[in-house]
RNA sequence: GUGGAUGUAGUUCAGCUGGUUAGAACGUCGGAUUGUGGAUCCGAAGGUCGGGGGUUCGAAUCCCCUCAUCCACCCCA
């Protein structure tokens, strides 16, 4: 074979294409219940963007993004998540002075140049809202709920939602500190991954399964919280209580993005392998500043619908049934190909589904495809129908067939459609 | 970037320690029903055995290289 999709990317057949767009539906339908609005933003931004919005010393920033010079000498990169594209675009379009509060969604491809493998590809899409200008508990909330009802709205099951809160300016420099001081002396003992983490970002050191034993008595952030992101973070779990969200409380919960403050979450399914985050966000207080904007603190998730698909699929989810065509209209020799054209246009006006023989397959053949079809009537035009001025009409499901006059055709089936 | 597994019809797979015409099921097409679906029966089409090189009288099978896919690590959606 000469070309195939590129490694980490895939095709999405018409087979599957029915399943993406109920997911979709869902998504929005659960989106605008809650009030957030699409936000359309391009695929590819400026890399400086990510670097300062990402974060120069995450993963994704490191090793991970598709990075390009178009021929404009611009470094471009096709966005690898999507908050700072969104921000960018707030703050671009002065959204944020026109009202103090701004509630987004976005369903969009993302871009991640990472070894595929189960629930990880390198082009993937991703359903993200963002809500920004509340600093309110019930904000982290609103979009850890708006992600939590609609996995579950999808009919997912075994969902775990985790919990942590990673402080704030004021007090994670002081725990980070505290940390670093604890496991400096242990560096020479632990892996060499945990030698790696601990210069990138030492809170993911405690996340070690070679080495996980080793701190059961290092710091921990609860310790070190200021009163405000300790409140913050009681008011997030009470009122997730209120709402009946079930979470549990991981201290190793520590997103790879560097723009989190306080509250981070993740939602994990237990039917998919080793990937097994359907979605996780976190609260972002800083962003807006770093990317030029006035203080403003905002909250959001990204989460993957490859991998809600594939939960579903491990989990046996019935999507709902595709529509079936009304009308699949049989024909044999010339004369019945140019009746049937002008008969389905009709149908197709009055906004039935209708097809039509393209191959000139023996009837019988156009019996099966109309049965394939989930066909519920099949119009038969032959040589004996035109020659009389007729057309065959048959119920699929009744196995009964009637023979109908052409020019009283669209009204006779129009009632037969009704029944 | 690291490790492991796997590459044979459209799809899912079989093919024993190398032996000559590479099989099955499903799907497709045709027939049983000269113009009628889903069930059944019969038949047909469809394969450079991922690619290249080597060993051998002989390679889908053994060896080397390469490419791809999958799974895991890392990390994340």
């Amino acid at each position: 074979m000469k070309f195939k999709a590129v490694k980490g990317t895939s095709d999405v057949l018409p087979a599957e294409s029915s399943g993406w767009q109920y997911v979709e539906s869902v998504i929005r339908r659960q989106a605008e219940k809650f009030g957030f609005r699409e936000i359309r933003t391009p695929i590819f931004e400026e890399t400086a963007l990510f670097v300062k919005g990402t974060g120069d010393t995450t993963d994704i920033v490191q090793k991970e993004m598709y990075t390009f010079t178009d021929k404009g000498n611009r470094s471009i990169t096709l966005k690898p998540e999507g908050t700072p594209p969104v921000i960018r675009a707030m703050l671009e379009h002065n959204l944020l002075k026109e009202n103090p509060l701004a509630k987004v969604y976005y369903i969009a491809p993302m871009f991640r140049y990472e070894r595929p493998q189960a629930g990880r590809m390198r082009q993937h899409t991703q359903f993200g809202a963002e809500i920004v200008g509340s600093p309110s508990p019930q904000a982290d909330v609103e979009v850890i709920s708006l992600l939590f009802h609609t996995l579950q709205e999808l009919g997912l099951s075994g969902l775990k939602l985790r919990l942590n809160t990673l402080g704030c300016p004021k007090c994670r420099p002081q725990y980070r500190e505290k940390l670093v001081g604890y496991l400096k002396p242990k560096l020479p003992n632990l892996c060499e991954y945990c030698n790696d983490r601990f210069l990138r970002n030492p809170l993911r050191v405690l996340d070690c399964k070679v080495d996980q034993d080793k701190f059961d008595d290092a710091p921990e952030m609860g310790q070190f919280l200021c009163t405000e992101c300790r409140d913050h973070f009681q008011a997030v779990q009470d009122n997730l209580s209120v709402i009946s969200i079930p979470f549990v409380l991981d201290k190793k919960l520590v997103r790879g993005l560097d723009y989190y403050t306080r509250t981070a979450f993740e939602v994990a399914s237990r039917h998919l392998g080793a990937q097994d985050a359907l979605g996780g966000g976190g609260r972002y207080d800083g962003l807006v500043e770093e990317l030029g904007g006035d203080p403003t603190p905002g909250v959001g998730f990204g989460s993957g619908i490859e991998r809600y698909l594939l939960a579903m699929k491990n989990q046996g989810v019935k999507f709902p049934e595709e529509k079936r065509t009304d009308y699949f209209i049989a024909t044999l020799g010339n004369e019945a190909k140019i009746k049937g054209m002008e008969i389905g246009t009709q149908l197709r006006l009055k906004g039935y589904i209708c097809e039509q023989e393209l191959l000139d397959r023996s009837l019988k053949a156009q019996m099966r495809e109309a049965n394939r079809l989930n066909t519920r009537f099949v119009i038969l035009i032959g040589e004996d129908e035109i020659k009389k001025g007729v057309v065959t009409i048959k119920d699929m499901d009744g196995h009964s067939q009637r023979v109908v006059p052409l020019n009283e055709l669209v009204e006779k089936i129009l009632g037969a459609a009704k029944q």
